[in-house]
DNA sequence: GTCCAGTGATCTATCTTGCTTATCACCCGG
DNA sequence: CCGGGTGATAAGCAAGATAGATCACTGGAC
């Protein structure tokens, strides 16, 4: 076991505001208290040093002893140090330093909201450190409600989450139909809901309740369909991999529609009514202070 | 005025005691008290950043929050720089540390005393700051008086200096008789002082009753007769030059022989009952503890 | 010499802080 | 459902810190 401290900060800091002005009477108005209470407090100082004076008070006038001035530095390092531990404990309470560990899925990447973040995080914040990984849906879920992850990127709307777990959008795009370079709507510029219920699509592989799925679904719904499924694939890009090869149309965000594989066309839905959302999910009452600063300085969208 | 530090050092010594346990009990224990102790300081510490909890007393084990974690290298540094000022305190108390400013006649450098008081300071006081300045006797009792020099090498004996003005012997030495190369004692192994009696003596500046001079004028009495004093020099190598050039004989010591000059010739005593001290004086009961160190280690000898 | 202003030390009462012991409330494993 | 382990809470006591009044000493004015 360490020796225990035998002096504490209140002392130091009299024997730093004596030293600073060499009068009892100033240093205590400096600090705000009676000048009795100086003496104390240096006296306690100076029997925890086995009675060494660190002034001597004799003629007339404070002076500091060779003792006093030996340790006068790092007396003063020692407040710079204490002042320090608060300004960083303001810092890490208000979120402006600390460490956030955030996961995205994959198709976050190409709307920009990385850069995004990253922004909001450096902006009077950079004491951060962000930990950032790209995860699944269903894995950044099980991590967050865990607590082994603070925050995910996801696609809206997510169900069958328990109730702590929230969402907020940080990102809305359009959902575009991809079609293969043969295919007979290559060359329109836009298409209906309704000329699509003859076609093979390509979904993802998530559940038609969650994410990006549930959207294209209920764009279906809503043209009173239920889409055939001719494949399923994990990600975009290996969704447009799809259909490119001629295996069905599928849905894509419009950030997904950058790769422009083997002249795969994007095509804008005219009568679409539900939009892809990108969200963070988080568990309710974050802990994680930077965790809270980013969500202060994430506008909830509408 | 600084903002008043709102934490204290107990507080961030029990923080980091249970950071480092995760345990209150046994934190407590670490720390040699009961467990309430912990309970409540931290809370205290808790408080004083605005209610921001360090640690999750949740579900049955103790976990730092992001906070905490953010906090506890700083207060980590906070008490190992609290540690190292008692240390430096410790070394600056017992003289290890500090600093000390010194003074010696020119006569000293010639016996060796520098080396050996720079040896005693380094050994185990590596902190020590020497300022070391060559200085007349009668300055350098001046400024001791006046608490302007901590300490200084003197040829003793001192007269009429304040009583708080102590001397301790740390060098002793014979005195010989400095001649002209022509001179009828020139060549001639040693001499009896009543040989001297009807010499021409080359004396330093200094009266009667100090320093080397006193012990000259010691051994002439002691021989019976009062010097006849031709010329007077301040130090002991112009008054070898005065003995070169024929001007008289002179009492030097011992370390002062080794300028050779022109020939001239050192001779023992045969007779001499006095040796030259060189001590050093300081103020009775002196404040500054490296000079407290110095006397310690500096045996008086006998 | 005497007096006076300035300064730190001392005394005392009061209030605060920190610790201890005893006990409670909660969680989890059998 | 109960028991062991753990942190929180309560109450009492001792030590520490502060304010206000006063004392004691110093050095300069005259």
């Amino acid at each position: 076991m360490e020796k225990p401290l035998t002096a504490s900060l209140r002392q130091y800091e009299v024997f730093v505001a004596i030293a600073e002005t060499l009068h009892f009477g100033r240093a205590a108005a400096h600090l705000g208290v009676a000048q009795p209470a100086l003496t104390q407090q240096l006296k306690h100082l100076e029997t925890a040093f086995d009675g060494a004076l660190l002034f001597d008070r004799n003629r007339r006038r404070v002076t500091l002893t060779e003792f006093g001035r030996a340790l006068l530095p790092e007396a003063r390092a020692l407040l710079q140090q204490a002042r320090r531990v608060e300004a960083v404990a303001e810092a890490a309470r208000t979120g402006q330093r600390g460490r956030i560990e955030l996961a995205y899925v994959g198709s976050a990447s190409y709307a920009g909201i990385l850069g995004r973040i990253l922004r909001e995080l450096r902006a009077g914040a950079a004491g951060v450190d962000l930990i950032l990984r790209e995860l699944d849906m269903d894995l950044q879920i099980a991590e967050i409600v865990a607590g082994r992850l603070d925050a995910g990127f996801v696609r809206l709307p997510l169900s069958g989450v328990p109730e702590t777990l929230l969402t907020r959008t940080v990102h809305t795009e359009d959902i575009l139909l991809a079609v293969p370079p043969d295919h007979r709507l290559a060359r329109v510029p836009s298409v209906a809901m309704a000329t699509l219920r003859e076609e093979d699509f390509i979904f993802s592989h998530l559940g038609p309740d969650m994410g990006f799925a549930a959207c294209a679904y209920q764009l279906c719904a809503d043209a009173g369909f239920a889409p055939r499924v001719a494949h399923r694939a994990p990600q975009f890009t290996a969704i447009v991999n799809f259909v490119s090869a001629g295996l069905g149309v599928a849905f894509v965000p419009t950030s997904a529609a950058r790769m422009k594989d083997a002249g795969v066309a994007f095509l804008p839905i005219r009568d679409a009514k539900v939009q892809s959302r990108i969200g963070l999910a988080y568990l309710r009452d974050p802990s994680n202070p930077v965790l809270r600063r980013l969500l202060d300085t994430i506008e909830p969208e509408s």
